[in-house]
RNA sequence: GGAGGAGUCGCAUAGUGGUUGAGUGCAGCCGCCUGCUAAGCGGUUAAGCUGGGAAACUGGCUUCGAGAGUUCGAAUCUCUCCUCCUCCGCCA
């Protein structure tokens, strides 16, 4: 969320950072909205400032004057009453403007409307080369009973699927390897709850933009997290935290739901795009003035690790159109698959600046007094998605799968195979 | 799910309609005292909104889990909700 106080400030500097994200807003009207709101604070606060004052007078008081002070102060409470409910509905429609208007895009953000426009700024690794014909994950999964779509179907509808067992083994090696690192750059690991309050969907910015994306319990006003992005964000609502302690880093290992409304026609194939999923995510607490740089520590993280198992890659900086409410800045890595000769969407991670802090109310406590501090996320390990780049670019001409070097050490096993 | 109890300024507590601009203790910070330490003494320690002022600074308002209500006036009374605790039931 932007603050009013934000836009007057820097009015032209929101201006541009919403029209390169293509929204357009009425930034004069709300600032006409805030002069109203501000000429009604000073007049109810004279009128409380009474009250104030006469519920001292008034005690001192009898008889006569006593009954006389009484009913002057109703009927200037009264009034009071009139004027805040003026107040309120103000405030009101300023927040549910506010609350809508997505965090404006960086300045180092490139031009566009869409994923066409997001402009690629590094390619690491060769692509492999087979003197065979490369299957996809979902005939590599099939021929070696690891994957199981059509049971899963049968069981809870389309885009599930079942892990089965070496392949569930390869799931918690791929974990290990992202916790083992992470926490050496000093990230506290975290299992967070799954299920979230309204609140934290709206502090993490996915409510209201998002609705059609998130599962929602029928009985118990709760929502199933797209992310753990979600609950590792909350964990520190309404604190202040010491500017000492920043960077905080967490990341946190949980399974991810999304509706994946709107998507029908896209990746019906396989597990690319499913319901549901396990993901190991970064998260960063970081002070305003180093989240540029944290941005990219993050990053570099994610390209780590891509490395290290051995997964060609691409990074991708999204166009001011593609992204989404929270993001002022976007970084994807994009992993090549044999089984589509395609680059695609393996991780991402996004720089919130104060986006997310505002909403959720987390400052930090430096000498200059508190304020609001900057709030990062970043894809570690997406599993299922990781697993589809590991099994078609590791797929042998006999139908087995070599387990990337640095993994072996976790599976116990080298190579998948019938 | 049923029955009770509780939520006050970092922690602990006082406070059942009007001198509460929320007191006290602990802890923290600053100073005094002091061979050292401890003790003692004095001061100080929340957040948000808003007005005046170039600024230093200064005035006002709000916040006692959240929201609504009663009242001229609510930490205090009423209602709803949230969280935590105890007991019973059920359960991985």
């Amino acid at each position: 969320m932007l603050s009013i106080k934000n836009i007057r400030e820097n009015f032209e500097e929101v201006e541009a950072g919403l029209a390169k994200k293509h929204v357009k807003a009425d930034l004069d009207h709300l600032i006409k909205l805030d002069d109203k709101r501000r000429q009604l604070i000073v007049e109810t606060d004279e009128l409380k400032n009474l009250k104030n004052k006469a519920s001292k007078e008034i005690p001192q008081l009898s008889g006569q004057d006593k009954e006389k002070k009484i009913a002057q102060m109703k009927e200037s409470q009264a009034k009071s009453k009139t004027l805040e409910r003026e107040l309120e509905e103000i405030k009101t429609e300023i927040d549910a403007t506010l609350v809508k208007l997505p965090n404006p895009a960086h300045e180092s953000v490139p031009e566009g409307a869409d994923e066409q426009d997001n402009v690629v700024i590094d390619t690491w690794g060769k692509k492999p080369s087979f003197d065979f014909k490369p299957k996809d994950h979902v005939d590599i999964g099939k021929d070696l009973d690891i994957i199981d779509i059509e049971r899963a179907a049968k069981v809870s509808g389309s885009r599930f699927s079942y892990i089965k067992g070496q392949l569930v083994l390869l799931e918690l090696a791929l974990v290990w390897f992202a916790l083992d690192k992470l926490i050496k750059k000093g990230f506290t690991p975290m299992l967070p709850p799954v299920l979230v309050k309204e609140a934290a969907m709206y502090g993490t910015g996915f409510l209201p933009a998002d609705e059609a994306q998130i599962y929602k319990t029928a009985l118990d006003d709760l929502y199933l997290i797209g992310t753990s992005e979600v609950p590792l964000a909350s964990y520190h609502s309404d604190e202040i935290i010491e500017e000492e302690k920043l960077p905080l880093r967490y990341t946190g290992f949980s399974t991810c739901f999304r509706r994946e409304a709107g998507a029908y026609g896209k990746d019906t194939r396989g597990m690319f795009r499913v319901h549901q999923f396990d993901k190991v995510e970064m998260f960063s607490f970081c002070s305003p003035d180093k989240s540029y740089e944290e941005h990219d520590f993050i990053r570099q993280t994610e390209e780590e690790m891509m490395q290290e198992l051995g997964l060609p890659y691409r990074v991708v900086n999204i166009c001011g159109g593609d992204l989404g409410a929270p993001a002022a800045k976007k970084y994807d890595l994009e992993i090549y698959l044999p089984g589509q000769d395609k680059y695609r969407e393996l991780t991402s991670c996004s720089n919130c600046t104060d986006f997310q802090a505002r909403r959720l109310n987390i400052r930090m406590r430096t000498d200059k007094g508190n304020q609001l501090l900057h709030t990062l996320n970043g894809t570690a390990i997406a599993v299922g998605r990781t697993i589809i780049a590991i099994l078609e670019n590791y797929q042998q001409k006999d139908g087995s799968v070599k387990v990337p070097e640095v993994l072996q050490k976790y599976t116990g096993f080298e190579v998948i195979k019938k």
